[in-house]
DNA sequence: CACTGTAGGATTGTTACTTCA
DNA sequence: TCTGAAGTAACAATCCTACAG
């Protein structure tokens, strides 16, 4: 135990520690001159120091800096508990131990800062594994919007292609929230399920591709809609009034976004959802 | 046996906070 | 009450050596 000691009070040419327990003075703070001790510090004491200071023994060997397990083994328990340092507590173990105050201190110190590193790698990992999956969800999403306007569009040209009689005209509020846009007379016209209520989403299942759920389900421009792929408004999500429902690029998070965002708090704790 | 990377104890400089004259 | 100096603790960065591979 005693061992431990070796750098504490013990080499003139380090450090000065004053006063007892950790309630010392660095020699910067006392105005001592700490330049030639820092420019080359002694790892161990000189073997004068070590013999003045009685802790030379036969088996004395520089391997007796390191802590002893046990006494790890208490620090690491008393971090569990608590991992900052109240002054009785540090006082408290140090006299267990057999240790100075200050490597108490210094240990616990050390040890905050390498757990500290450890949480930022892990945090760093984690954050970087949703990045990850949410790149490919994006990426998959992006490319079955694709597929599916390359289908709205071949579907629409099949159906303008044909001669189809006039169907019902669409309630006015259906053809609003599809687009705001008015179906030109005389141009085909199908029930919009979009927004009509409990059964009318597209539903997009991103696990195995988006599809449309219900068969009915159908979208189609007319020729003064511009051929982009207007998300329809998933049934949870509050209209705000700022998007008419045209969206200028089609975000494919429209209907997994939220089931995305709270499997990220998850993932991740409090840190990102505990921002401003 | 030399070399290299890593772990861990220790040091140094800085900052924030408290106390006291 | 305000203020500046000094004491103290925490932290980041770094140093330095032991040790394992």
């Amino acid at each position: 135990m005693e061992s431990n000691r070796l750098l504490f009070g013990s080499n003139s040419n380090s450090m000065f520690f004053l006063g007892n327990g950790d309630n010392y003075f660095r020699g910067t703070r006392m105005g001592f001159n700490m330049e030639e001790g820092s420019k080359k510090r002694p790892f161990l004491s000189s073997l004068d120091d070590m013999l003045e200071e009685e802790y030379y023994d036969e088996q004395m060997t520089e391997k007796k800096r390191r802590l002893s397990p046990e006494q790890v083994r208490m620090l690491e328990r008393s971090f569990e508990e608590e991992n900052k340092l109240e002054p009785e507590r540090k006082t408290e173990l140090a006299k267990k131990l057999g240790l100075q105050p200050r490597q108490v201190a210094v240990w616990f110190q050390n040890r905050r800062a390498r757990w500290k590193t450890k949480t930022l790698e892990r945090d760093y990992d984690r954050l970087k594994s949703s990045f990850d999956v949410l790149t490919s969800d994006f990426d998959s999403i992006v490319k079955e919007n694709e597929k599916l306007k390359a289908q709205v569009l071949s579907l629409t040209e099949k159906l303008q292609s044909k001669d189809v009689p006039e169907i019902s005209t669409i309630g006015d509020s259906t053809v609003k929230e599809a687009g705001d846009v008015p179906a030109p007379s005389g141009h085909v016209k199908l029930e919009d399920h979009f927004s009509s209520g409990s059964g009318g989403s597209a539903v997009v299942d991103d696990h195995d591709g988006p599809q449309l759920v219900d068969s009915g389900d159908s979208y189609f421009p007319d020729d003064d809609y511009p051929h982009e792929y207007v998300a329809p408004m998933d049934q949870s999500e509050e209209d705000d009034g700022s998007d008419n429902g045209q969206n200028d690029f089609p975000y494919p998070f429209a209907t997994t976004d939220h089931h995305h965002h709270h499997e990220e708090a998850d993932a991740l704790g409090w840190w990102v959802w505990s921002q401003p």
